[in-house]
DNA sequence: CCGTATAGTCTACATTGTAATCCTTTAGTC
DNA sequence: GACTAAAGGATTACAATGTAGACTATACGG
């Protein structure tokens, strides 16, 4: 039984991907997520939270489409889904009223 | 080893406490939270995460001293420490980036 | 004393976070 | 056309965090 809210980690993820705009393709993802948070991110556990979170419904993938180069063929191209989005907006509702108030604490 | 990020329930957790004015009473920070997020919340899981955090440096309590009633012996009187305030705004400041931009999609 | 309420503790287990290692496919390159 | 490197993922394994349920101890009314 997933959680009520999106965990930490799953909760940068997925906006990550929605800042890439749709079909977000994985390590630019994982780039993205790396320069905005200041943090490091290993491949594994990337993965790992994007196939737990597309198991609970919150993500989808296709598989790019060949072009030019069959080289391509491997990449996964990500999508937050609605209830993806939801999780979202609640975790950032509950978030954004528990720091109400405490602007003059939190601002740094 | 503890994470780079305090956990979704960790800084929920640590925020109420804040909320209630330093040296907050345990079951009313409880309740600060349960009723900000519209989330229940177990006494077990409550307490086992304040411990975590003590053990992390995250907070600190006191035992309420006795005044009138020996009744209160027992409650104690949890802060944010230093560090947790640090840890809640390291946190904050990466959500703030990473929602950033988004708000279209994300306002509710 | 006895029953009940309050405030907290303990135990156990599920879910998430994280890194290290392994596997394939493609691009040279000789 | 076999050999090597690197890109992009998949697997595995384990640590940290999230959560609930049952258990304890103290105080109070009667």
């Amino acid at each position: 039984m997933p959680r009520a809210y999106l965990g930490e980690f799953e909760q940068m993820v997925l906006l990550s991907i929605l800042r890439m705009g749709e079909a977000a393709y994985g390590l630019e993802v994982r780039q993205e997520l790396e320069h905005t948070t200041d943090r490091k991110v290993s491949r594994g556990g990337f993965y790992t939270t994007l196939d737990r979170m597309e198991a609970k419904g919150y993500l989808t993938w296709v598989a790019e489409v060949p072009v030019n180069s069959r080289r391509e063929a491997r990449q996964r191209r990500f999508s937050v889904t609605p209830e993806g989005l939801l999780a979202l907006k609640t975790s950032r509702r509950a978030l954004t009223m528990l720091w109400d108030g405490l602007e003059p604490v939190l601002e740094d």
